[in-house]
DNA sequence: ATGGGCACCTGGCTGC
DNA sequence: TGCAGCCAGGTGCCCA
């Protein structure tokens, strides 16, 4: 499912109902996500205060007087704020029970999401450490990009999505990004020019921007922490658009596979 | 270092 | 109706 700006509205969601709450129970149904879940699981946030929900990459950081818990909601996985007397459906794997009477309830019927219960510095731990920047942040302008890009073979598209480089783009945003900013996604990235890398990056903070603002984008499983689905999809130009007219010029969206993912673009307007 | 391919898993849809 | 095949918001790991 969910790329930085649906794990960014799960953050908003999630934050104002966990942070300064204790952590009374944790009742796992499933311990076999993307990691198992090790026997000390629960133990280790039981009784712990959060103090902040943070977002690094597409992982949640739900800190805690103790540790922080990392989330990632891998493919499919969603983050919902329920009853604790709601009766658990299909899939739903772990519940954090808050001394509010809410329950944190994680979802995921793929199970690629995963759940880690760290002490010390969360941006420390191995899948972290050696994370690109944020889109968002500063660190990722045009001089940034244009550099990483050098000497480099690999499609435009693969780039952006690779979180060495950036973090944040999945396969959606990728589409969408270089469609606004009119390159194609199987251009060399080596190939670009400053002002197209510039572009490039205009774009993909203005597409995660505008996607955060109506939720994010929800095509199948994603619901933010009220269960609702995001509304980016009525803005999409070019995902999931194969056949059809192009919004701006009519030209038929094509797609084409790119490292085993599907790629959207216009021909007219992208060059 | 870089790039490519596979693996992990369930469910929904298509077409025979 | 049943079933095989394909596809899906991610990413770690292995190999050349």
């Amino acid at each position: 499912m969910p790329e930085l700006p649906e794990v960014e509205t799960t953050r908003r969601g999630i934050a104002p109902v966990l942070e300064g709450r204790r952590i009374t129970r944790v009742a796992v149904r499933e311990r076999r996500l993307r990691w198992r879940l090790p026997a000390g699981f629960e133990a280790a946030l039981e009784g712990s205060q959060v103090r902040a929900v943070t977002r690094r990459a597409k992982y949640l950081l739900i800190g805690t007087d103790r540790g922080t818990l990392i989330v990632h909601l891998g493919m499919s996985g969603s983050l919902r704020v329920v009853s604790p007397a709601l009766a658990p459906k299909l899939h739903d794997h772990v519940d954090l029970l808050l001394d509010s009477g809410r329950c944190l309830r994680f979802n995921d019927p793929r199970r690629f999401g995963s759940l880690h219960a760290v002490a010390g510095d969360p941006l420390a731990h191995p899948l972290l450490r050696a994370l690109g920047p944020e889109p968002l942040s500063a660190a990722f302008d045009a001089a940034y990009l244009h550099t990483r890009t050098r000497r480099r073979r690999v499609a435009i598209k693969q780039l952006l999505m690779n979180a060495s480089i950036v973090v944040g783009v999945g396969n959606i945003y990728a589409s969408e990004a270089l469609f606004r900013a009119g390159v194609r996604p199987q251009r060399a990235a080596g190939r670009l020019s400053r002002a197209e890398a510039a572009g490039i990056v205009t774009a993909v903070r203005r597409v995660l921007g505008a996607a955060i603002k109506v939720g994010g984008t929800t095509l199948r499983d994603y619901v933010n922490a009220d269960g609702m689905p995001g509304y980016f999809r009525q803005k999409l130009y070019v995902y999931e658009r194969a056949g059809q007219p192009c919004r701006v010029c009519r030209t038929t969206i094509r797609q084409r596979v790119q490292g085993q993912r599907s790629t959207y673009w216009c021909p007219t307007c992208q060059r």
